[in-house]
RNA sequence: GGGCCGUUAGCUCAGUCGGUAGAGCAUCUGGCUUUUAACCAGAGGGUCGCUGGUUCGAGUCCAGCACGGCUCACCA
């Protein structure tokens, strides 16, 4: 244990006083690390069933109770005290009086520091200021906290100790709690809904010899036995289908995919997905379920059609906005420079930033020192005007986007800060010029639900082509909150339209794309063996949670976020390494 | 990887112009038999992230490094 390591020295004098509080408890006889604790009920259940009795009524009925908890704050007052102890849901308090418990319990009291877990027995009562309660008649200890809990008040703010330590984070903030249990509660109902359905949840390799399914690099890794590397999976895609080849017409499977890339608010190494393929249906099929299931899951979770997320509000009434991806970019054209408070969220909105910088600009404006105060001044009171009054500029039609020539000219005159994000221009092919288009034009706007549609048959290797225009496939992605919560597309079940699909792919991956798809022999084999009509779906699971329960940044949906490995560790954390 | 910001007691945070390191909670001692972030009196607790530099003197100014956050790039 790393206990032993320390000498005395390393020790503070709480950590310090805390050892001596535990052999005390040892020395008076007391197991300090018992077995188990019979309760009538945890604190939760107490607080649940027992709240709207009176006074009176627990008076008469004195009903009896045995329930554990940790410690949470301790208030002596000579010969009696209270003690607040909690199930990490609810906090109860006991009351303890000396004279009415014999002296070992009131010797162990003395001995209890906060953290530390006991159990009592007694009978509830409410005190003169009608607080439920626990009147005591003995304490049994439990367990002890060796290390001091965050501040009972404050919590625990530093965020790299709350993701490093999430046991702490969970012991000081209990929004945190309520944040896991509802992400839990988000996949039951997920479990629920398609179990109910008759889809059937299956689970496919996390480690697989070939990393594909999807646009992106994958991790490494290596089986020793057979001498081989494998991939963690970047998506299930490709094996599900294969489970529709061999004649499952619903399949669902909820679990992590893995990309090697970037970590950000919205991206971890490691996320979970839900996957599911029906036969027989098409991608209307799933604009329809998506549509339904997320509204249960809205109801359900916040009780509302409208929520709060961030500074903005989101809006899930039905039927939810449907826009082809040129429409999108029609539609947010002449909008980028101006998205309101409600659209970035957590940010200043530019009247809160001209509102500052005059502030800036009264308090420090001296002419001449203050050039870059007044520049940005400018800039804001520009955009500002052209804001209130806009210039009403020429947008692109349906048809201007239908070419490559089209978007390229029009590509040519957004302003200089989208444009430049539009790396390549000249290499790339008509679809990823209008997906880097959509990207920059339409993306951030889209708050309230809506589904993109049209998607081009170059950004979609998977994907069917459309029986009316073969230039795009059958495929939506839903946008929430600026953020991609779905995909779904029918299915190309055409093993020679797959291998040509395939094959493109290919020729970008020679061109140096490293996240073009590659090419599986054995899926193509399953298709031949004939797969049905099947459209499939994928929803980012931890962005929808982050969504529901109202979470900047996807750590705060994750229990254990990626992050560096701290000083002095290998990073395991386990301990158990090679 | 680039840019911006941050790192002070176990926790949450102050720290003015560069001049002996501060508060609340927590801890310790004493008091208090219905408290509510209990209260009252007293005490202990700091390598100011690390390493250099400037200076008579650095928590404070400068440089480098480490870690973190946000952001950009990549992506869902």
């Amino acid at each position: 244990m790393t206990d032993e390591q320390h000498s005395e020295t390393d020790l503070n004098d709480q950590m310090r006083e805390r050892r001596l509080s535990l052999d005390e408890i040892i020395q008076q006889g007391f197991n300090p690390y018992p077995h188990k604790f019979d309760s009538t009920h945890t604190i939760n259940e107490i607080i649940a069933r027992l709240s709207s009795k009176t006074g009176e009524e627990l008076q008469t009925a004195r009903p009896h109770i045995k329930a554990a908890g940790r410690i949470h704050a301790i208030n002596k007052m000579g010969k009696a005290a209270f003690i607040r102890f909690t199930d990490g849901r609810e906090l109860l308090q006991i009351y303890l009086r000396s004279n009415e418990v014999d002296e070992k319990t009131w010797n162990l009291f003395k001995l209890l520091d906060l953290g530390d877990f006991i159990g009592v027995e007694g009978f509830l009562f409410r005190t003169k200021t009608g607080e439920l309660s626990i009147h005591a008649e003995s304490l049994t200890f439990l367990s002890k906290a060796l290390t001091p809990p965050p501040d009972k008040y404050y919590g625990l703010h530093d965020i790299e100790i709350r993701y490093r330590q999430r046991y702490a984070d969970l012991i000081a903030n209990r929004s945190v709690r309520e944040v896991f249990e509802k992400r839990s509660a988000i996949i039951r109902h997920i479990r629920s809904y398609f179990d109910a359905r008759g889809y059937v949840e299956v689970e496919t390799p996390m480690l697989t010899p070939l990393a594909t399914g999807a646009a992106a690099r994958p991790f490494k890794t290596h089986h020793n036995a057979l001498d081989i590397d494998l991939y963690a999976r970047i998506a299930p895609e490709l094996y599900l289908k294969r489970l529709i080849a061999g004649g499952f017409e619903k399949v669902y499977e909820i679990n992590r995919n893995f990309r090697n890339e970037g970590l950000s608010i919205r991206h971890n190494p490691e996320f979970t997905m839900l996957e599911w393929y029906e036969a027989y249906s098409d991608y209307e099929d799933l604009i329809r379920l998506t549509e339904n299931l997320i509204s249960e899951l809205v109801e359900k979770i916040c009780g509302a059609t409208v929520i709060e997320y961030g500074e903005r509000k989101i809006d899930f009434t039905r039927p939810w906005k449907r826009l082809t991806m040129r429409e999108a970019v029609i539609h947010f054209w002449n909008k980028w420079d101006y998205l309101p408070p409600n659209i970035h969220p957590w940010e200043t909105g530019l009247r809160e930033m001209k509102q500052m910088l005059d502030d800036i600009y009264t308090i420090t404006h001296d002419p001449g020192r203050c050039a870059i105060c007044d520049a940005a001044r400018k800039r804001q009171s520009e955009s500002l005007a052209e804001q209130e009054t806009p210039l009403e500029r020429q947008r692109p039609t349906v048809d201007d986007l239908a070419t490559r020539e089209g978007l390229v000219e029009w590509i040519n005159k957004l302003p200089d800060n989208l444009k430049s994000q539009i790396s390549n221009l000249k290499s790339l092919d008509y679809g990823h010029l209008l997906g880097e288009l959509f990207e920059q034009v339409a993306e951030p706007h889209l708050n309230d639900p809506v589904f993109i549609t049209e998607f081009p048959v170059e950004l979609s290797p998977l994907s069917k082509q459309s029986e009316t225009d073969p230039r795009f496939v059958d495929r939506f992605e839903l946008f929430i909150a600026g953020m991609e919560i779905a995909n779904a597309f029918c299915e190309i079940n055409d093993p020679a339209d797959q291998r040509r699909r395939f094959e493109d792919q290919m020729k970008l991956r020679e061109r140096g794309d490293d996240e073009a798809m590659v090419i599986d022999e054995d899926y193509l084999r399953a298709l031949s063996y004939g797969m049905p009509p099947t459209a499939g779906e994928g929803i980012g699971i931890d962005r929808l949670v982050m969504i529901l329960t109202n979470q900047k940044s996807i750590r705060d949906v994750i229990l254990f976020p990626h992050m560096r490995p701290e000083k002095g560790d290998s990073g395991q954390g386990t301990g158990d390494r090679e």
